[in-house]
DNA sequence: CTGAAAGCGCTTACAG
DNA sequence: CTGAAAGCGCTTACAG
């Protein structure tokens, strides 16, 4: 490999000169004449940046992990898109872990945070990445933003309006005349492990106080037995539903809590002779590409994840630049209602 | 940070021991007790190793950069998944580069290809990553495996059997007793920039070829008029049926290159009052969780995305580690019919 | 203003 | 068998 010193020797002139040439640093002040030469001899001998050497010297890798339960979940892929593109902006790049795909005792998650390999992290925990899997990523001394959840720690976080989400999805249900709205979907209790900070609550109690708050702003007393938990996937909405059609007294409407189970439970309900949306009504929290496409078409609240991890990649870069950031909830754009055939 | 040399004093031994210790080296020999001291060392002072340092030593990186157009594909999830169980399995990290989102003068590949970041690159290309992007990818002198094409040049490449796949959904359809079948989706001629080897054809007319192999052999002759080019967008489909009823003389069944397509399709067919299927019948290519989901759901044929992903990795891992490697049409598992509620 | 020299932390070929 | 020393390629504080 072609290196700077034998670009400097080609150039005649010291390394010193080869690297500010290279940087734009005003440091080293050389002639136009020089730089043009220097900047010639790069392009002829094809010399690039050795990284490893230069994150040595700096201290620096310019490369952001993402640490991330699972891919193959719609919702995340706009975040990842979000993190991608702020990366860019600001020169970093990517290194990617899937927590839920790491199999006991691996290594990887070590591999990827160890020393002078990132020079920060964007952790989305979730309730299946177990608390010292979290605290693991947590206690690095690099920088981390934590997405999504309130971390117990000092960590900077960024978060959206769940509840702001679930209480726009209700209200919807509510103007559209129904009194019995139920919520559907993910783990309200011990499954979500996560231990967020004195004072704030876990994403999927988020949602529910806003799904209660909102029928109680309605003069509706919520009630338990409407809450139905579930894991995320679409044979869980299913089976909820099947489950459902069975009880006389049932709700009207839904609130999803998932954009995939959402699917099933739709699916479900057509399969067990349900109208929809006239004998159940559904709306997701979440809006992902599929729901507009299936029929009938599926209303949801679209979550502003794109931004928020455009937003997290870009308060993690300040972080490591030194800036002062400020951890809070993202309030732009607000959660929006998508207006579909389920509603 | 604590280094070696610090190990190293506080255990009273040399950096080459600690070195040792720390690799399981066989050239310094030492002593069970002088072992155990180290490792009670580097426990008690908190040592990790420093990539950085490690890499411009060894000129080895440990990464494997992903390059592939856009993960908000479900089609590219599972293959990601195997290549991120592959790399760790061989003790490798990924960083990832969404090639259709870096925007023009965009310097995150020459960052993550950038000599002494990444030891090779799976390339997953398509049509719209434009050949100069490509080139810039396959002119690196680290290693290159190409996924799904069939590179120009002597890089090692993996591919599915995509004619297969095609044939075994139009046989499926031959055999419920259709003889008027299309080919719907993907962009056939010009758009597919990729120029593959001599011999070998790009992905979608692979697929095209074994659509009108298996028309054939029932004594068939294909159409043009049958075969529908489009992106892969569901409201691509959707257009596409929204055209075909406005025909008398029409296909009665699709082989839909796509899964995303393939839900438009329904869901324009079901909009334009057809039955499926049983004025419409559809198979997808490429089955995604999504198909066994939606009402009615739909018939695919598998394809081996999570093996590709997973065999691409490794032959990646061989190719940096000085194994001989061959390049291949990946035959286990075979595409697979998963008959569902459109046929 | 410019260049020589040090040093980031690691691994390994080499001398003892 | 063990340790001292060199050197990967870069950047930057320092001497001239």
């Amino acid at each position: 490999m072609v290196t700077v010193k034998e670009i400097a020797a080609a150039a005649g002139v010291s390394p010193s000169v080869v690297s500010a040439v290279l940087h734009g640093s005003r440091h080293v002040r050389m002639s136009e004449a020089t730089r043009a030469l220097v900047l010639a001899k790069v392009e002829e001998l094809g010399y690039t940046t050795n990284f490893a050497a230069r994150s040595l010297r700096t201290a620096r890798s310019g490369v952001l992990a993402v640490v991330a339960p699972k891919l193959s979940n719609p919702v995340f892929t706009p975040m990842l898109d979000g993190i991608h593109d702020a990366a860019e902006e600001r020169g970093y790049v990517i290194m990617l872990a899937e927590a839920m795909r790491l199999v006991d005792g691996s290594r990887m998650l070590e591999r990827i945070l160890g020393h002078g390999q990132v020079d920060g992290t964007i952790l989305r925990p979730n309730a299946d990445l177990d608390s010292t899997g979290v605290r693991s990523v947590l206690q690095r001394e690099a920088p981390v933003v934590v997405l999504d959840e309130v971390p117990d720690r000092a960590q900077p976080w960024l978060a959206i309006d769940d509840a702001g989400a679930a209480r726009v999805a209700t209200e919807h249900l509510l103007e559209l005349g129904h009194t019995r709205i139920g919520f559907l979907g993910g783990w309200l209790g011990p499954h979500a492990t996560f231990r967020p900070r004195e004072g704030f609550r876990h994403i999927n109690l988020r949602r529910l106080d806003g799904y209660q708050a909102a029928l109680r702003a309605a003069g509706i007393e919520p009630r338990d037995e409407d809450v139905i938990e579930s894991d995320y996937a679409a044979s869980a909405g299913r089976a909820a539903v099947e489950r459902l059609v069975a009880l006389r007294d049932r709700p009207t409407a839904f609130v999803v809590n998932n954009a995939t189970t959402s699917v099933g439970v739709v699916a479900g309900a057509i399969a067990a002779g349900l109208r929809v949306p006239d004998d159940l009504a559904v709306v997701a929290i979440h809006d992902i590409d599929v729901l507009a496409d299936v029929t009938p078409t599926i209303s949801a609240v679209r979550m502003p994840m794109y931004e928020l991890g455009h937003a997290g990649a870009t308060l993690l870069a300040q972080a490591i630049e030194g800036e002062t950031i400020s951890s809070h909830v993202l309030t732009s754009p607000p959660p929006e209602l998508r207006r579909r055939e389920t509603t």
